[in-house]
DNA sequence: ACGAGTATGGAAAACGTTGCTCAGCATAGA
DNA sequence: TCTATGCTGAGCAACGTTTTCCATACTCGT
């Protein structure tokens, strides 16, 4: 068996192997201005044969890492999978690698992720819907380029990529309106903290649900169950609702995955889906999607979302000091099967 | 508004706060020895007071960067997730950050993500499910301590985790035998490399698969579709095996999202699950346990999984000449609503 | 033929850590 | 009292890049 570490490939053995100096050699690296196409071609050649590649570690010591840090909250909402596919998709071919900071709820965990960003000197970052207080995010976009994904409310510190909330909760509304329910509830994230009850997605879909309502004649039937955007949470919103008398036609769920929990118990409530009670998400996911579940589910887009953010990123890089940008997209309702004309009584 | 940065605090700021060398500062934050309690504390007061981070660049560049990198194949795979759980659960409270490097289907990708890794001096990679030549994983796990995830086969240079995949197919064919099935069919993914053939679980599940259809007598019945672990691949395959005459009485998918294509297709051929054809999957991820699908499928505990490969990669870290370890972990079987006794013809 | 301007390539100083070597200084043993 | 021994803490040289200068060697217009 050979040596374990044969020692790394440095830029200076480049050098003396293509017979010029470090300096060249990190010009022909970074495309930089200086070198002539024929020393470029010498020290391409050269890295080719020596298998050379650069250290990330001694790079980010003098400038870039060219490495993109995304924070995900949680890396089982699918709905986050598509954001992180346009990312990587809108980076593909750059130099630019792109790594995930995982399982970062709560503010504090969340906290801890981004300083290790930081700490790895990343070049920029992705923040998927963060819970952070906004001075902190305003000081973290300070140190490093940053985008914050699904969060509402401006900043000059960061750019911004969110889905217009306010409208796909219309969306949902409007359909079952539409389709003759009058008592339409809805399923909301609780949320206490004021900057956020303006920022946050879950805030702005219960703002935009209450509003779509009262807009359609139906601010008598206003019905919120607060509980959280999880399986659990649309489990006991679900069941809380169902409780009241006389009981909802429709469920509007802040996610797709209270939807699930809140399916999970109409069911076990002996319900039939969408014969009894109509049942709409917001995300589709791709569970959404999936057969013989068949969710009606508010699209954002995710992939859109996240090659916008990509995009913003990289210019930012470019130039830390250009006007911050806030791009909101807008929502289209995918209607399936767990949606219906209100039954007769 | 205040200067948009600051300067980075280092540990030379850090030690003239504390009137000490900068290599006092070195050691107590590496909980070096030769460090007096006196100075251990005047020295935390500063990095305290001045809000000091280390650099991750320059660490990498002399030592360890504190950094994980677990390579991931597919992120919508909610199998990973809990694996994922598992090695962030063992190595919280430790110094060390975990980064996830996404969406690497295919060898070449892979290559890419791994490169990506190593450039950035990580201290340890989690390869999860690698397709990558066994040559391509030797090399890796020479430069940097790896533990591999998901791949049986033993190697000198890397320490394994995997699940028992030959005793996890033979679990569900035990149990649709004992439930008076005989046309048991199976969809697998396809494989050619001869190595993969031998080391990647899709290929071992099938192998159990045949292996128990003979030791229960089954031979004759032994059906197998060959497509992909996707949930197109499951649609396919099913489509294919109801298409024989006679048709199975129950499906074997080799992963859950595998059995949800083929629950898609069966529904799409108007025949009842599990009245007409039973079905069963493998990983009991979170889709297996939801309600409404309720599909019986192999556990594999990925978060034990997890939770191995990180205190092997720790160990392996502490002594990179240490003996390799293979840990092989046994499935047992969550039976749920999908698999029922076979229906009287 | 001369000077100004323009490519081209190199030397050397950072960047923020860690680890090696070594000096100072008590204390213990002879 | 003199040396051997341990322990603390300091100085300094890496680590592998990037970047700021600076020195050439050309080109071109006069």
């Amino acid at each position: 068996m050979d040596k374990p570490a044969p020692r790394r490939v440095t830029i200076i053995d480049v050098a003396r192997h293509a017979q010029v100096s470090t300096t060249a050699v990190s010009k022909v690296l970074r495309n930089a201005y200086g070198a002539s196409p024929a020393m470029r071609a010498k020290v391409q050649q050269a890295i080719a044969e020596l298998g050379y590649r650069p250290s990330a570690a001694a790079r980010g010591l003098r400038g870039q890492t060219y490495t993109i840090g995304v924070m995900i909250p949680e890396l089982r909402n699918l709905f986050f999978a598509d954001i992180l596919d346009g990312i990587t998709a809108q980076l593909a071919g750059t130099d630019y690698q792109v790594l995930i900071a995982p399982g970062c709820n709560g503010e504090k965990a969340e906290a801890r992720v981004i300083d290790a960003m930081i700490d790895r000197s990343m070049d920029g970052l992705v923040l998927i819907a963060p819970v952070s207080a906004k001075t902190r995010l305003i000081e973290v976009a300070r140190r490093v380029p940053t985008v914050v994904v699904g969060r509402h409310g401006s900043s000059p510190a960061y750019d911004s990529v969110a889905d217009d909330d306010v409208a796909g909760a219309a969306l949902v509304v409007d359909h079952l309106a539409d389709l003759g329910h009058r008592r339409i509830a809805h399923i909301e994230h609780h949320e206490t903290d004021r900057v956020r009850l303006a920022e946050m997605p879950n805030a702005r879909r219960a703002d935009g649900y209450r509003e779509a309502m009262r807009r359609r004649g139906l601010a008598g039937f206003i019905d919120i169950a607060s509980t959280s955007y999880t399986h659990d949470g649309g489990y006991r919103g679900a069941k809380e609702l169902l409780s009241r008398a006389p009981r909802p036609t429709a469920i509007f769920a802040g996610a797709d995955v209270v939807a699930l929990g809140a399916l999970e118990a109409i069911a076990e409530a002996g319900l039939s889906v969408p014969g009894d009670i109509s049942v709409a998400g917001y995300d589709n996911s791709a569970l959404a999607s999936f057969g013989p579940i068949s969710l009606t589910s508010v699209d954002q887009d995710g992939r859109q979302m996240g090659a916008d953010a990509a995009r913003l990123l990289v210019d930012r890089i470019a130039d830390r000091d250009r006007r911050p940008v806030q791009v909101q997209l807008s929502p289209t309702l995918a209607v399936r099967r767990t949606t219906a004309a209100v039954s007769l009584e």
